[in-house]
DNA sequence: CAGCATCCGCTTTGATACTG
DNA sequence: CAGTATCAAAGCGGATGCTG
């Protein structure tokens, strides 16, 4: 990116992460951890190849990310954050909340991933039974099926399949999404098409108070 | 700015303010408040003129800003950031902390308006002496004189002269914010060519404590 | 003068094809 | 898997001109 040549921290943050593309590169790699080139494609449908070699090589340079190469049982080249590009979650993270309210507007076109539920699943939901027994819930929604688990006050969100879910959400991402974040009641969701097996208790352990589960 | 069309809040954030300059009007705005085109011009050394416009209206248009008639006596048209606007400000800070470390590169040809002096100050300065009196201490660097004022616990950096400052501190925008930052002593900044006038005891009242004013 | 709009050369991006 | 190569289209920067 062309410096804007002015003597603000801001101005020079731009400078190195305000190109096109850059900050959704270190979104990837903050929700997904050390990642192959190949997966950071897949997490950012509609970068061209090229732009995502560039970016890669810029922000090496910039000292935010860092090359690994795995050894040889996977023996392929994983990019992941420095100290340094760690310190952008708070950037990323000021972004998507301010984000929030544009996911009330969506397009047919939109892509949708899976792993980018970690993002509204931090901001949204809470433990709030964490002295009764875990549980999980599997999300069937985008790409891969994921599973948030809650134990002992604390979150988690994980990908694939669950072997005994104490509930499972199946849908379309906005109403499911809706659903998580407090926006829709599940009677709401459900006439939205969204599927919740298991009891609406599950639910309610997590979601906010905004809304009734009902 | 050509949309991303990811169904994620960040993505979407960058929808709307991803494109090169549009934040940077919104820490013009954040820093100065309501201002007329030619100052963010003049508060946006760089920007080319037909940029200003298209940004500030594609940022009307998103509910970021809105303008308004100021009545006779001024007859102009102002820019001021909407609510929905200052709720950037989050965005611009993290932006601006993040990028405090690339402070210490600087190059000559690099602008600076005296004005951005606000952010560093909100971030760094403290007043250490909130049941003394009051005192101001006057900046000069950058393009207009500024002064900082302590009082009751409370910051504040505002434009103009002061008619008897406690304190004065002139010199390159560099070294000046090297000494507000706490990473240059009194001692280090006048090796640089920082004058400062007054009772160091003043400009400690407001430096952080990491280094001695010495 | 404040607040733009137009024009033009250059750079960046996007889409696709191709390679070690 | 992890990129490069190519090229058309869009965006940007700088200069200049217009209008109340």
């Amino acid at each position: 990116m062309r410096s804007y040549r002015q003597y603000c921290s801001v101005a020079k943050a731009l400078d190195v992460v305000g190109d096109r593309w850059t900050l959704l590169i270190v979104r990837e790699l903050l929700l997904r951890g050390p990642s192959r080139y190949t997966d950071l494609r897949a997490g950012l449908p509609g970068i061209a190849t090229n732009l995502l070699a560039d970016r890669l090589r810029e922000l090496e340079q910039a000292g935010i990310i860092e090359r690994q190469d795995a050894p040889p049982p996977v023996a392929t080249t994983l990019f992941r954050l420095t100290a340094r590009g760690e310190e952008l979650r708070p950037v990323v993270d000021a972004l998507g909340r301010w984000g929030i309210p544009l996911m009330s507007e969506t397009s047919p076109d939109e892509a949708f991933r899976s792993h980018w539920l970690r993002l509204p699943v931090e901001v949204f939901l809470v433990d709030r039974a964490p002295d009764e027994p875990p549980v999980t819930i599997e999300v069937n929604t985008g790409d891969q099926p994921m599973r948030i688990e809650a134990a002992d006050g604390e979150l988690n969100l994980r990908p694939g399949r669950a072997e005994h879910p104490d509930a499972s959400l199946t849908g379309e991402p906005r109403p499911v999404l809706g659903l998580l974040s407090g926006k829709l009641s599940l009677g709401q969701a459900r006439r939205q098409g969204v599927q919740y097996r298991g009891d609406p208790a599950t639910l309610a352990r997590v979601l906010p108070e905004t809304v009734p589960v009902t």
